[in-house]
Formats: C-alpha cells, structure tokens, sequence
DNA sequence: ATTGGCACTCTACCGGTGAGAGTGCTAATT
DNA sequence: AATTAGCACTCTCACCGGTAGAGTGCCAAT
C-alpha cells in the first residue's frame, strides 16, 4: 500500500515526467513544488515506490520513471479529470459548427479536432447500429447489363456497388424495380431481409442477394472505415526518436484496422476507457513500438442505436486527464449532433 | 557532352547505387561488370562526370552518388524500360479479378497493388471527368425539415450531403420533387445546371443550390480523395533513417492532399512523367526531405471523359524501370476495367 | 589513352578520460 | 523513528586522440 505522501509523490513524478520526458531526479521534485521534506526522503520514499512496481529506473544513477502500474495507479486513483477550458470546449463546437457537410468529412473533421485538441493521434468510427435497417434503395442503369445500386442505410450511410445483371434492362425497368424492392424492404435489418427473398423474380432477387451482403457487411464491421489523423504528434515524440519504433507503428496502422485490434466489445457503454502499455494483450503483440502507447478510447451516440467510437493514441507519457475530458467532452458533443439527426 | 563509356559508367553506377543504397566506390563498378577497364580509368571518368554534374562526393575519399541530374539522363536517356515479368502481370491482374466492389474499394486495391508492385508509396485518385455530368438525384427524408441527397454522377461517383429544408416536407413530397429534378437535370454540368434554376419553386431552389455546390467541388478536384498505400516502404529506406526527415515527409502526407502539390494539369496525356528530387519546385519548397524523393506518375481512363491518376513516391535512389513500367502496366489494365464501365 | 602505384584524406570505430548528474548508504539530528 | 546532510559510488555523455580501412587524386610509366 501506498501512504499518501508516496501517493503525492508519484503524482508529482508523473507530471513533472510527462512534460518533461526524461527521468525525474529527486531534487527537481522536492524543488519544483513545496513539498516540506528533503531530497533524501523523496529518493528513500522513491525507492520504496520503485520495490512496489510503481517506479523503475533505466540506469543506477539516473532519475525515476514511471511503469505501466504507475501510470495505471495515477489514472485509477491519483488524477483527478480536469474540466475543459472553456476555450477549448468552444474551440471544438465551434469548428463542428463551421461544416456542414457529408459523414465522411464529418469523420475527418472529427479525427482532426481531436487529433489536434489532444495532441496525439486520433482514429475515429462513424456511427452505426448493431443491426442496421434499409433506409432506400436506388437503381441506376450504367450499361446494357450493369446497374449501380445506392443504398441508403440508417444513420445517413450511403453504401454504393456496381451490380451485374442477368438480361439487359434500361433505366426504366430499374426503376420500377427499384419502387417495388423499397416498398418491400424499407426498415428491414439483413436478417428479416433474408426471410422475404423466396420467390421473387429473377432480377429482383440478383438485387436483393447483393443488399443482404451490403447490409451483413456493415453489420460485421468490416466497412467499419476508421479515420485518422495527428500521427505527427505521436511520431515527434521523443519516444520515436527511433526510425524502429517509427516504422513498427506506422506498419501497426498502415494495415488500416488498427482500431479492430482493440476489443470494443469490452467497452463499457458510456464511460471513457484507458488501456495503458502492454494491458491489451493483443496490442501489446504487435511489437515494442505500441508496449509503450496508451490508447484512451470513448463511445459517442445511443448504444445499441447509433454509435461510434473515438479513440487517442500516443505515447504512455501522456496527459492523461486533459486527454480522457476531451474524449469525453467530444463524445457528448458528437451525442448530441448525431441524435439531432436521428430517426 | 558523355562519352559512350562515360554513359556506361553512369549506368552501372546507378544501378549499383539503387541497390547498395551506399556510394559506389571506382573499384566495384570494374570489379563487378567486365568492363575491361582498371579502376583508375573509371576514376578519372567518374571525375569527369563529377565535373559535368552527373555525380557527387559526400566527402573527399568516398565513393560517387549520383546527383539529381545523374537520374534525370538516366531515366531520360540510359535506362531502357523494361517489359515486366509475365509472373507479375499476372499477379497484378489477379488481384483486380478478385475484388468487384465499389469504387472506394477498388481505389484501395489500386493504391496497396501499386505500392506491393514497385516497393514504394502508391497515391491513385479516383477517375472523373474534366465537368461531370449529373445522372441522377434522390432524396431521402431524414428529420422533419432534414433530407439526404444523394447525387449520383456519371463515372459512378456518388456524393451525399444533408439537406436543411425551409419547410417540414415527408418522403412521398420529397420523391416527387426528386422525379421532377431529376427529370430536368439528368446529363447536366455544373454550368448548364446554373443556366437552369431561375425561376424554380423555393424547395426545388434549395436543393438545386446544394447539388451545383457539390458538382463544382468534384469539378475541382476539391473532394478528390487520394487513396495512399505503402508508406512503410518509403520510410524503411535508408534515407529516412534519420527520423526527421520521416517526420517531414509525414506532415506533408498527413494534410491529405500531397497529390494536389502536383500539376497534373502539366502531364502529358498519356505518358508516364517522371518528378526527380527537386525538379519540381513545388516538392522542393515542402523543406528537405522530398529534395531525396522521387514521384512517378501515370494517368489511366480515357483523357478528358474519366481519367484518374496514379503516382509512385520513393527516394531517388529508386528502381525507375520497373516503376515506370508498372505504372504504365496498371494504368493500362485500370483504363480496360474503367472503359469496361463506361456510359 | 591507360594503368599501376602511392600519398593523401576522410570516416568509423575503439578506448580512455573527466565532468556532471543522481542515487544509495550511513551517521548525525530532531 | 523519521528525517536529513554528506559523501562515496555509479553511470552517462561528450570529447579527445589514435588507428585501420576505404577510396580518391595524381603522377609517372607504359
């Protein structure tokens, strides 16, 4: 157990390591903030904190620097969420404000705000229901026997794919199709959509199989496009210094479903949640470069209904408290953007 | 003016330097290739060389590196380009077969085969036109007073945008307006769309005033997205093992918009152009770290009807050849698959 | 014109050294 | 019993000098 000057101490480590991104010595603790004990104490209390796990050293005569436990304990127990300056807050509802315009710019905007509010790197998911519902579909003729199809989902999504035909079929005809496939199928989830296809008509049918895949597909995630943005921030850190640890990471991401790595599942609904260093075991495989990253991750929207997730990326050393309220205060505004237009 | 062993010398050295990625020393172009010459003599044409500008020393006693306008003749006039291998070509077709989704998808293949193909960074942008036509509208109700328009342009380009409508206005309302515009708008530009909406009902205005806003923005390139693979083979060169320049060459990226900085406009229509380190001024502007950098860049589609581009980012230290001709080797199977689609 | 030979130059590497920072320990103090 | 001052000890880092090796430049010989 800690005693709550060890507690303070730690604190103090923390902070003065985060800014300061090198070992903390004793002294500059003692110094920096009016602690009424001497240096000697701080290095016997360190010491002790150190044979707990809180603190490690890299080197016998250098400075202490926090462990994953350390900073697991300081999030847990120590820190204390700050709220947003209200600049800041402005800041971010005012640039959400300013476009309106389409989900992937929405997405962009999003992933750069916070990516840039935080100072580190930002992924961030559309919002989307477990189960989503067939909000429209459109047919139009490209070719003899090629039709684009646009399906409008819930929550605004828009899926489009090239469709092959059986028999040529001009705009006409599509659109009648398309009337008599919307009458049928609106607010349908893929799975009543599977039990309403037997014995329609050829055509129809080559349709109706190509919206169940669409509509399967977006249910499982898998066109779960995730936005990123502000991977300079993480990548001029100090702790990349190294062109290894540069390239581990950017191989980690360039596979473009990093955020899948993360068991979102796991997540409670509306909290914030922090995964510091190797706690993800699945992270944690990937190499050294993320064993030494934290991933502070939030969920926006109505869970169940329309929901996505916004997620941080950057060194342990991090501003934890600045970075959990940001996530968390983005996630409410983007709560309430999405309800504004929701069904 | 080069000698014809002078342009020898500058062949092999290029080619031994592509490889070594380290200067290359008089000894082991003799030593390598049977040019029946002694490594004095390759020194004193190496000096000429140097003289003419083809070449450089990072110091006094080391080996030549070849200096930008060494590339530009190699690429120009030395290297012969050569047929790429059947495995290889097939292996590229291959993947394009496998894969028939939407053009987002597609897009994604394009960029990750290219940059597999040639080891580099890949940017590909999706093909349009010079003015894209409208091919169709709908509109779909969201909220009371909001509505999705979803605006399908020739060359299967789907744009989306949420509509604020002045008035509460249902599905069955907004169908009707849609038919009607549809109607009056199908197979317009951006211009012949603006000689056109004087004079409509304020509803119709409204909605008019949002798709000639979004056709304008895909004429401009504005919401080109550029589709970016490969990154981690650039940034695993030797040149970017200093991690400043990755950071450099990151910034640049991380805007998003790194294709832009290119005069596409300035390419021949067919060909494959190849941008040498500072040959362009707007690259060289863009601090260090794209000086070293090469880009490729080919245009597939049919010119001025639906073309895209795709572009090859490496160091100068780069396998032009085989860039070259899997640049040109992708654009002609991308203009096949794209003209295949073609209204 | 080409070549062998040699002096010269520059880098990269190694080991040593000294300053500085910071700890651990011990003995004195409160 | 906790705290503190003091001091020895350790480790890093930056700097220096010396050396081996690679490669050039030049000159004299072919």
């Amino acid at each position: 157990m800690l005693t709550a000057r060890q507690a303070r101490i730690l604190e103090l480590l923390i902070k003065e390591y985060v800014e300061s991104a090198e070992p903390v010595a004793s002294k500059s603790i003692g110094h920096k903030y009016t602690l009424n004990i001497s240096s000697a104490t701080i290095r016997s209390e360190m010491a002790d904190l150190e044979e707990q796990g809180y603190l490690t050293h890299p080197h016998t005569s250098s400075g202490r620097v926090p462990t994953d436990m350390g900073y697991r304990f300081y999030v847990e127990s120590l820190m204390r969420e700050e709220r947003l300056p209200w600049e800041v807050q402005q800041t971010i509802r005012h640039q959400f404000h300013q476009v309106e315009r389409g989900q992937e710019a929405w997405m962009h905007l999003a992933a750069s705000v916070l990516a840039q509010a935080v100072e580190n790197a930002a992924v961030v998911t559309a919002p989307h229901a477990d189960a989503c519902r067939i909000k429209h579909l459109e047919l139009v003729s490209l070719h003899e026997r090629t039709a684009l199809l646009v399906l409008v989902l819930d929550e605004s999504r828009v899926e489009q794919q090239l469709v092959e035909l059986d028999e040529p079929c001009d705009q006409t005809e599509l659109t009648e199709i398309a009337a008599r496939l919307n009458r049928m199928l609106a607010g349908l989830t893929a799975i009543e959509l599977a039990a309403k296809v037997q014995g329609l008509p050829p055509l129809e049918r080559i349709v109706t199989d190509v919206v169940e895949e669409i509509v399967r597909g977006v249910d499982e995630g898998g066109s779960d496009e995730a936005y990123l943005d502000g991977l300079r921030h993480v990548l001029s850190q100090p702790e990349f210094s190294d062109s290894q640890r540069t390239l581990e990471l950017l191989e980690l991401l360039d596979e473009g479903n990093f955020i899948r790595t993360i068991p979102l599942r796991a997540l409670a609904g509306d909290g914030v949640t922090v995964i510091i260093g190797a706690d993800n075991p699945r992270l944690a495989g990937a190499g050294q470069a993320l064993r030494e990253c934290s991933v502070v991750i939030g969920t926006y929207g109505e869970p169940g209904v329309a929901s996505g997730t916004l997620a941080v990326l950057g060194p342990m050393r991090m501003r934890y408290s600045r970075t959990i309220s940001t996530v968390r205060y983005l996630a409410d505004v983007m709560s309430e953007l999405v309800s504004k237009h929701q069904d």
